[in-house]
DNA sequence: ATAATTGCAAAAGCTTTGCACGGAA
DNA sequence: TTCCGTGCAAAGCTTTTGCAATTAT
């Protein structure tokens, strides 16, 4: 059992094969896909794999922390498997999401006053290098 | 003419009574309303106006730069009139989001090699002065 | 006059929900 | 055995699109 499985575990969740199967594609993936991508990308191997369950899953693991949702796109949301501190990338031609380590300094973390900060998400937008220079 | 109005001609956009109305309740707004918040602010004075003329304005506006569009909740688009630098504070329990001036410091904005950043991002993620502590 | 823009309605995506069946514990 | 999770289908939302009629320039 991995340890993103037994994780599940102690969140009190149930170990199914849907759930296995998300979290081992989930695992290492540094694509940031969405629940649809997610969903094309097991088809093969568990044909009768509902899309609400991979909504369903994603949300469950979302809740129990063990990946998190990046919203940079409009329309989808897209997940990550790696929750230690970071930011993003996101080309605004090809639509790619890169992950970047943060900075040291990456600024204070204060919001407006009496604000209770629980996470600070930052988003560089652009054109990655395979897509500079080229047009539309 | 207001000074938004100008911008609009010097896009090559029509000055339509829609887009004046939608221009004139985004300006100065601090809500950081959604296509349907607008719609529904502008429908007792427009009551004819469709919910996509808002959505086609919106575009417009953002492609020329007079407005800038913001996703930090799921499922929607908000849009902020404050086209200048800064930040903002997103309350996960009451869904408003507070604007926030980007410190000077705000950390290095380079991206992946041969990225080209056009722009950055940063969100705030918690509970706003009057849900802090508050259940759910 | 001309072409952009509107309103309306339909459609397209993404995501959620209800419910009965099936499977993990 | 229990009841959580799955699959399926339908519904909900936000957003986009097609097209005829309207209107800004």
């Amino acid at each position: 059992m991995t340890e993103s499985e037994s994780a599940l575990r102690r969140m009190g969740l149930r170990l199914t094969p849907q759930r296995s199967a998300i979290l081992g594609y989930l695992e290492g993936n540094e694509t940031h896909p969405s629940a649809g991508e997610v969903f094309q990308a097991l088809r093969a191997e568990h044909p009768t794999m509902a899309l609400a369950t991979v909504y369903n899953t994603l949300r469950c693991l979302v809740e129990a922390g063990l990946i998190l949702e990046i919203r940079v796109a409009a329309g989808e949301v897209n997940y990550d498997p790696d929750t230690s501190t970071h930011d993003h990338a996101y080309c605004t031609r090809c639509g790619r999401i890169f992950d970047l380590p943060r900075a040291a300094a990456s600024g204070p973390e204060a919001g407006p006053p009496g604000f209770s900060v629980e996470s600070v998400r930052r988003v560089l937008y652009g054109r990655c290098a395979e897509c500079v220079g080229k047009q539309k």
